[in-house]
DNA sequence: GTCTATACGTTGATAGAC
DNA sequence: GTCTATCAACGTATAGAC
């Protein structure tokens, strides 16, 4: 183990760790505004104040900056670890999630280009989107369950399926909020057919019909 | 005009229509599988028997093939030119279309791999997905409306956000169907969630609770 | 109408000086 | 650790022979 390495996480070792997360901050801007294919290391290393080759000093290869951006992504997200709500305080953390996304365009952006360029053949985060939509569902699915165990919903309703489609409408609304801000209110829109899906306005708790 | 052509759509002019036509369908699977940026022309050429050069006799850039093939796409979808289903009947057109889908990957790749790569800067299918979200998302409230006052939907909604929820629920399905076939229904989770959306299911018109 | 040849730029990656 | 220099490969597009 290196003598400078205090063996924890969250321990800043230096300025080779600062340098890595500068550039894996202009790297997400660039995937998220050209995508992986058309974003290069020379733009990447320009907007990071160093060279093409000094990127690949720090990350062997573009893919390894692709997969460094997506890991540091999760690490934020999980911002301290705490425990993800119970039951519908979890929808309702989805609909916050969403009102948040539309201040926050780079996040989107970077999301919704990614997962779906990597459905193309041999993309380097196709298996990271693979595990990301299965454990969504799944999560998903287990806070429906205990909601109906807690009594917030009283509605018949089968986990899988459902969780799928909540998943894909946060998904799809961020497209069309892309490419028109103005004709989509993501928060609104997640709210209510949540709401529909489960048969309970996730915010006042009412029944809904 | 030409001395071979008759004036009118749809009568094969010979030749060079087929040939653009071959084109298309290569450069369609090129672009569905490979997305706009990575599938080049060499490839399409190669594919459709001839070079690089050949294609862009055909086509003066990249660009005005991608926009071939999505007018392509376009006049293929509408099929003859037949009325849009009136009402709850267009929703069930929603369900069978996402049915179709499950048995053409290419189309759905196609479609999802190109609308979030437009996103990005400058991308020259930007406008065409603009506007086509635009056109599905009227369309559907226009048919949301339609069944509210032919009688078939009888609870209050509002239909610009529910249009957008729709479509929305079908353009998310197909990501994480394409990653993952095996654990997302496209057309049962479409008809659950447009059932809990407008209060009825959309095929045997009862009342949904 | 289709080809060959080529111009001309950009890409990701490597080697080696400092 | 960061650079310059260089690489081979690939990209689109054009020019001109046939």
């Amino acid at each position: 183990m290196s003598r400078t390495s205090p063996g924890r996480r969250r321990a800043p070792r230096g300025d080779r760790d600062r340098r890595r997360e500068e550039i894996l901050r202009t790297a997400t801007e660039a995937f998220a505004t050209r995508g992986y294919h058309k974003a290069s290391l020379a733009e990447i290393a320009d907007r990071a104040g160093l060279t093409q080759a000094g990127v690949l000093h720090y990350f062997p290869s573009k893919a390894d900056l692709l997969t460094g951006v997506l890991d540091l992504c999760d690490a934020t997200a999980e911002h301290g670890g705490a425990d993800r709500p119970r039951g519908l305080a979890f929808l309702r953390h989805l609909v916050d999630m969403a009102r948040c996304n539309a201040g926050a365009e780079g996040v989107v952006r970077l999301h919704t280009v990614l997962s779906a360029e990597s459905v193309t053949e041999g993309h380097p985060a196709q298996e990271y989107f693979r595990c990301r939509y299965d454990g969504l569902r799944e999560t998903v699915a287990e806070a429906l369950t205990e909601a109906r165990e807690d009594g917030e919903i009283t509605a018949e309703l089968d986990p899988g399926p459902v969780s799928a489609s909540i998943v894909a409408v946060v998904d799809g609304l961020r497209v069309q909020w892309l490419l028109c801000p103005d004709a989509v209110d993501m928060a609104a829109a997640t709210a209510h057919t949540i709401g529909r899906l489960i048969g309970v306005d996730p915010f006042t708790g009412e029944e809904v019909r």
